[in-house]
DNA sequence: CCGGCTTTGTGAACGTGTGCACGAATGCCT
DNA sequence: AGGCATTCGTGCACACGTTCACAAAGCCGG
């Protein structure tokens, strides 16, 4: 048994992979399979096989060649480097339509980030349940982060309070932001951000759906009587 | 007025920052502020003064030397390059929590995606009127995307129906795809697709949080059941 | 035990994205 | 009108990411 340290410095592209890989690791597995090669894993994950090998190499060499990866092992290298040996609890910022959607969804405690409180400003909102937990005040954020333990904090405002929940979530010990809200937000840069944004996604198919009608029909060339939806 | 026909193939990453400076111009442009210089944009994106200039030159030089860019037009010319001088009608497949969510949640149509239309195959869920939209049966999909000319579809189902719907939508005609299921699709190459998944980002930032921890405290050798410090 | 088949792991080439640095263009002030 | 300060547009070098191609390493059949 292998049990080299994982050498550092996973390259983000390859990060971002890990857990589509663990996905369809966990689905195999459920399906008794217990191998794997690195082009069967290619193709259920949509990429290239050398891609799927250099990403797994950086976990360590952990494939058999001609064999391949055994099933459980490879889950269990990378659940370890992806942090998922324990929980990894999360505050919810805003109690809004989105706040109670995330705080409601079950796929989120079960896959290993548990609620550990949802808080709002609006005193309307607090003292309600939201997936088993009661909405809080914000005010309440710091201790709510450092009695649980809290490092993952979900900011679901609006836009116009995004940034005030960001600061607060820092202020109080949070160090990764999941941001939902359609703003960049303003933290250290030891502050890791990852941002979900639908309109965003959107507009980027619009683009090519745009590009796509350019290049089929050009005959169409309206500089347009454009109908501007509001920003 | 240099009205010159949008030529090169703009870069994927460039597009994908588009829709963040649109925002941001459009706020500015509330703010009644009309011109602004690289420097600005790139502060309120957060990203590189060059990188800004970079993205907007592809789009043509719309700047001027010495003074910045004028909001309106720029505006102007980042929502012609987007495809937003039309509505880009959608359809959801899926109403269950997710479904239902997008479908209700209003900044969507506003921004120019307007719900054409929600089908599921439970019948349970057919008749349903959800953000002013009757649920209709998953068999009328391709004829909501003739009769709407929709060309973007929304996967929102269980992760088990999501290749499913996705065949579905292409063979009804959509050519651009947004998925929320955690799967991946497989889908004819020439179909753009696009994935939001909360799981993945909750994995990244937890390995990022796990790297913190193993940096810092490194004394705790173990197997991993280590408890990260709140830095 | 050897030769052939399979599949990994990785060096090297290539492509894409980023950031610096500077020339070129423009407005403003004297 | 000329000089100065400002800011864009972009060539260039570097970093990052992807893909190819192949040697190394392991399995299996005879």
């Amino acid at each position: 048994m292998p049990s080299e340290r994982p050498r550092r410095r996973i390259p983000e592209a390859t990060v971002a992979r890990l857990p589509v890989y663990l996905r369809i690791l966990g689905e195999q597995a459920d399906a008794h399979v217990d191998r794997v090669s690195s082009d069967r894993l290619a193709e259920l994950a949509g990429v290239n096989a050398a891609k799927v090998r250099k990403d797994l190499s950086y976990l360590g060499s952990y494939g058999t060649r001609g064999v391949g990866y055994e099933v459980d092992y490879l889950v269990y290298q990378i659940r370890r480097e992806l942090g998922l040996t324990h929980d990894w609890p999360v505050v919810i910022v805003g109690a809004g339509n989105l706040g109670q959607a995330l705080a409601g969804y079950g796929g989120f405690g079960d896959r290993g980030y548990p609620v550990a409180g949802v808080v709002d400003v609006d005193p309307a909102k607090i003292g309600s349940v939201l997936g088993g937990v009661r909405v809080r005040h914000i005010d309440e954020l710091a201790q709510i982060v450092q009695a649980r333990r809290v490092n993952i904090g979900v900011v679901a405002t609006p836009p116009a309070a995004a940034q005030d929940a960001a600061e607060r979530l820092v202020r109080a010990g949070v160090t990764s932001i999941l941001n939902f809200a359609p703003v960049v937000l303003s933290v250290p840069r030891s502050i890791e951000v990852r941002k979900v944004d639908l309109a965003v996604e959107l507009q980027i198919l619009s683009y090519h759906e745009q590009r796509r009608a350019d290049g089929n029909l050009r005959s169409v060339g309206g500089t347009g009587t454009s109908r501007p939806a509001s920003a």
